[in-house]
DNA sequence: TGACAATAGTGTGCGGCACACATTATAATG
DNA sequence: CATTATAATGTGTGCCGCACACTATTGTCA
């Protein structure tokens, strides 16, 4: 029953593929301030679900590379740690999209021409 | 000097990037056989350099898997490696360029509406 | 013959995500 | 009032994979 596995490896390659593009989503939403158990939960809803304890630390390491910058707010019920992108964090995000575009340019490049042989598109 | 560190940051997200993509990009390649070398130079050529390094352990990982099938040629020259797509690969490979184009569907779906505010798009 | 290129292999390190677990405090419920 | 659930954050471990630097071999060409 080697399909079985075949799930396995396909679900891990493309958790592989959506590695690095969490950076990329998570700075994407932050132009406005957002803390951590709201962005999953927002992620979430538009189809790229995220671990909170991968998004934690992801904003953790974030700040501490410079391109995030975070205030509690304790006025709230419960105190919230909101983050939100430094000005450096928001070159590095439009500097970001660009790569991904490239990127996305590149495979679709490579993609090019292996498709209409056994894929009947309209 | 901060911006030192701003490109180094870049440099290494941007990595992370291509990082997953990098199985892709090898399987689109491999529906003809092509040896390690030659999937260097070509990956290369069509704006995707990938290190040697890299390639032959992830060749050997995808055959291990059951993605991939080699054989030697030991006609030319110099023994050369060839490697393509088994059957059970390129199914793979179909569900993988689905999962990459939901992906970037996500994506720009996430980045929609952030442009055009400090960026003078004609 | 000697040097360089082609070709393959590996092993170690660094880093990141996922997952499971821990923690606090508030709100809700009986 | 006590108990439970839930909002919210934090962390530590494990697995996995790339990059890089290195090794090894064999042709080819000067």
């Amino acid at each position: 029953m080697e399909n079985v596995k075949q799930a396995e490896i396909i679900a891990g390659l493309a958790q592989e593929l959506r590695r690095g593009v969490v950076v990329l989503a998570a700075l994407s939403q932050l132009d406005e301030p957002q803390y951590g158990y709201s962005l999953v939960s927002q992620l979430g809803e538009m189809g790229f679900p995220i671990e909170a304890g991968t998004l934690y630390p992801l904003f953790r390491r974030l700040e501490k590379q410079g391109l995030l910058e975070s205030l509690w707010d304790t006025n709230e019920s419960r105190p919230r740690k909101y983050y939100k992108l430094s000005s450096m964090g928001r070159e590095v995000y439009e500097r970001l999209c660009e790569e991904w575009a490239q990127l996305v340019d590149s495979v679709e490049n490579l993609l090019k021409g292996k498709e209409g042989e056994e894929n009947g598109n309209s």
